[in-house]
DNA sequence: CTGTTAGCGCGTTCAT
DNA sequence: ATGAACGCGCTAACAG
């Protein structure tokens, strides 16, 4: 209702110039004990908050940072930006979150009202790999970091999963199990990871001396309708896979929902393998084979190399990290009886 | 690397004076055509942005929404956020996103940066439904909307759904399906959510002359180890329900998990429904029947809810929403064979 | 149509 | 140890 106190109200109040009540408010020191007594209390009766606005405009730092994801129902990314919250909060920066839906137009209006807005640096999985649309973005130089999937463009810190080592891991297992023919619903090929996961996919056959079936090879969008579809499609080819790798998790979901209408039963008929864990997994029966990451521990590192580059702007050069998945063997890749 | 440019840079360059600027960027009109063309030029020259804190500054007005959820990686509340999100930046607000974890000192602090930061609205599920933490915040008369989980201390206008109504209904089904011995699994009763879901039961239970079996109350925390838990102690005890009801979705899993371990299998030995549909849900053999939300609309509603506060500052009284839930039939309520 | 001016609330010299 | 005064970038009110 009263209109907020400003730091001049603390001043008059507590009989002293605003200086000084900001010298306590920022704990600066060089302020005699009874004068901060008189300050403190003078705060706390007209209930005085600090403008962060007024603070910024001054200081030229906001000490947020922007995150932008593609999904935030996502599973996955909601792991991520957990991980980035709890490490910026830690250090004393407040994460500003949003979620494109995938959708470029609305990247680039966030990050307009990042730049409006004054944001201290960036954590982004972008919508396109390939775009120039951070153009305008970066001529403010503010230090950004990619997750998950690189800024082709931009030379820029990254923060990667081990696609193809993922990929490659759990295809050579099913290939140890003893399925030969195995097929793999791909990820949309120019984006990282659904590229680099295909690579691994084909590294894991030739390394076995299996060719690649162009016809047990297909494309999705790592939404579950493709793989559901591509489940279907497989199913009605003459010649069927005995196995099947999922570019990510709601591919698999999608796989797994089409294998139960036609009966193509994991275990018996089939066998099965993806990227990405996901709760659901585990209660698949049998529960799913998958390529795991830690998540939240992706967003940690994001962080950790966004504020290395906010605190010494110096400009040294691209960083690249790359975090190792690991293979989580449960019973969908158990060789058929 | 170039330093901003700033209102003045683009007026000088455009030999005009800052307000003339000011009002081409703001697009008000009373500009000769040239000179605003003059001007706009000047402004890609310079790659002028404007700068939102300033302007905030003499506004006082942000432009920003705080959103506040215990839990980001729950698909409930992703799925509200993603609501509130899309109805937010549709009105020309930026919602600021943040997760608690549950945790009320979090809950503070972020209520403190949001203070500090000024914000033109708060969407909040707090933490700690009695809690008196937001006397600071309400003291800024900024408007509030309460989702999911009301704020017993102060009049707010509040977003909920019903739960005792389809907690009802979900027990009710099982009742008409044949099941008589069923146990319920709580939230905690200190929290609306829990205690309206319980009282359904009760009234479902009733409805039909059954007692309520102390036995078949058992008490859980939102949490998938409480489902788990619970279930097992209900198969331990001597005389064993022949359905359960979960109260949200992640103890449902939880409940599920326990299940299987013990072969206590659901459609043979025993009836399941639970509150809240999850992905999972439809992936169980068999698939779950659940009390079904609307989330995103939830979201969308509270943001309404909003937007009307922010525009007229007058105090209103306190209004609530409940939202009715669906129950959704599917295959774990079925009459046993 | 356009310019002048006065703050918005705070941090920061530079004095004292 | 403390205060005076300026300026951050912008908008609003008032002149012209």
């Amino acid at each position: 209702m009263k209109k907020k106190a400003t730091i001049l109200d603390v001043a008059r109040k507590a009989n002293v110039s605003s200086a000084t009540v900001s010298r306590v408010v920022n704990a600066q020191g060089g302020v005699k004990p009874e004068t901060e007594a008189r300050i403190i209390k003078a705060i706390e009766e007209l209930s005085y908050v600090r403008n962060a606005i007024a603070r910024s405009m001054v200081r030229k730092e906001t000490k947020t940072i922007g995150v932008i994801v593609p999904d935030i129902t996502n599973p996955f990314f909601s792991q991520v930006i957990s991980g980035v919250e709890e490490a910026a909060i830690q250090a004393g920066f407040f994460p500003i979150v949003t979620s494109t839906r995938e959708d470029l137009l609305l990247e680039q209006q966030i990050l307009t009202h990042y730049l409006e807005r004054g944001i201290d640096g960036l954590i982004i999985t972008t919508a396109q790999e390939n775009g120039t649309h951070l153009n305008e973005f970066m001529k403010s130089s503010i230090p950004v970091v990619a997750v998950d999937r690189p800024l082709k463009q931009y030379d820029v810190d990254t923060v990667l999963s081990g696609n193809r080592e993922g990929a490659f891991e759990a295809v050579s297992h099913l290939i140890e199990e003893g399925f030969k023919d195995i097929a793999i619903i791909r990820g949309p090929q120019n984006t990282t990871p659904g590229l680099e996961r295909y690579k691994g996919y084909v590294k894991a056959l030739e390394a076995n001396g299996i060719p690649v079936q162009p016809d047990f090879v297909c494309d999705g969008d790592f939404m579950q309708g493709s793989g559901y579809e591509q489940v279907k499609n497989l199913y009605s080819q003459k010649r069927k896979p005995d196995a099947v790798f999922s570019s990510n998790n709601f591919m698999s979901l999608g796989a797994i929902r089409a294998m139960r209408e036609l009966d193509w039963k994991i275990g018996r008929d089939i066998g099965f393998a993806g990227f990405d864990d996901i709760e659901v997994a585990t209660f698949m029966e049998p529960a799913l084979t998958v390529v795991s990451r830690r998540m939240k521990h992706l967003g940690a590192i994001a962080f950790q190399y966004l504020e290395n580059r906010m605190e010494k702007k110096g400009e040294s050069a691209k960083r690249e990290y790359i975090l190792s998945p690991s293979l989580v063997i449960r019973d969908s890749s158990k060789r058929l009886r």
